[in-house]
RNA sequence: GCCCGGGUAGCUCAGGGGUAGAGCAGCGGAUUGAAAAUCCGCGUGUCGGUGGUUCGAUUCCGCCCCCGGGCA
């Protein structure tokens, strides 16, 4: 598949091919390509992220891939501060780029830029992090009702996540987390080069055979050896990679809680349904510029 | 062949004379610094088949089929 426009944009759920895809258009048009997964940029996993291997890396130069610990915090902000600073290379953003991964988030962010909401201070972020451990979420909510009621108002009662970021965002700079995303932010990629993008879309029951296989495969080719080394590391608890999915199922498999055959059913299931997430964001966020494939 | 037990949602199973309900799976939605996260919503069904009793049967009775277990 040859494509002419200077930037091309892959997206599709977990296991629609994307990697293959994105080698593919590297090889006949040339270009980087540049990881637009949340999962991927982290070094410790590579098997059970699907990260590509290094083969195929070996293939086209491949950016923001396993570049960053599990140990250090990273967002979609720093996502798009690592794309920003690659773009700053003119000898990266002369050419053509292909972008390629899951986080649909993280697309969003990429074309319609992020909301300058400043650095929230650690301390207060702690604070609320081990507050969501210890308190209910409703508790949280409470709180977040009597310093920032209009936010609250938009937010579950039971989304802890978005309580406490809420709660971090007006005790650190004291505005409404609410009033931060009312400013625009600024799209990195330069307005003058052309854009394709393609979302693949294969229909759900061949995905979800791809899924099963896959993971099957990452197994035979591993991954609980990966998994166990993960834990080794003892990350911080509430850490990202921790959150993968195929590792609270292999990690409760090597605990003793489940069998491998339970472990590997529920990994695949916890799979499923993130690509079923994932596919809900493609089909109501993004536009008709998105051109469809299978 | 005989004797038990069972056949209810995709799976595991509960229920019981007024056309049925849980968990898991599945489906739909939200999504702005943890996003593979986090959260919201939705039972999707010839109750094995067929006769009978009954105002009414998935439920009770007969026969048949299928699956376990036991005796031969």
């Amino acid at each position: 598949m040859e494509i002419d426009e200077d930037i091309v944009l892959i997206a599709g759920p977990t296991a629609s091919g994307k990697t293959s895809k994105a080698i593919e258009i590297a090889k006949s048009s040339g270009g980087v390509i540049i990881n637009t997964d949340s999962m991927q940029v982290y070094r410790e996993l590579r098997l059970i992220t699907a990260r590509p291997t290094a083969e195929e890396e070996a293939m086209a130069p491949h950016f923001l891939f396993g570049h960053v610990s599990g140990r250090e915090p990273y967002s979609v902000a720093q996502w798009l501060a690592d794309v920003s600073n690659l773009l700053d290379e003119p000898e990266i953003n002369s050419g053509k780029i292909i972008f390629v991964g899951g986080t649909g988030l993280y697309f969003n962010s990429l074309l319609d830029g992020i909301s300058p909401v400043p650095t929230v201070d650690p301390g207060i972020r702690t604070k609320w992090r081990e507050a969501s451990q210890s308190q209910s979420s409703e508790l949280l909510h409470n709180h977040l009702k009597a310093v920032d009621p209009t936010m609250a108002e938009q937010l579950n009662a039971n989304d802890t996540q978005r309580i406490i970021r809420a709660l971090e965002v007006i005790e650190s700079t004291g505005i409404s987390l609410l009033d931060w995303q009312k400013k625009k932010g600024k799209p990195v990629l330069d307005k003058d080069r052309s854009i394709h993008k393609l979302l693949i879309m294969p229909e759900r029951p061949i995905l979800h055979e791809r899924i099963n296989q896959r993971f099957d495969q990452m197994v035979e080719e591993g991954g609980l050896k990966e998994v166990e080394e993960l834990l080794e590391l003892d990350l911080p608890e509430g850490s990202s990679l921790m959150k993968a999915i195929g590792v609270p199922q292999l990690a409760a498999h090597l605990r003793g809680e489940l069998t491998i055959e339970e472990a590997i059913e529920q990994a695949k299931a916890a799979t499923r349904q993130y690509a079923k997430r994932q596919c809900t964001w493609f089909n109501n966020s993004f536009d008709e510029s998105w051109n469809l494939i299978s």
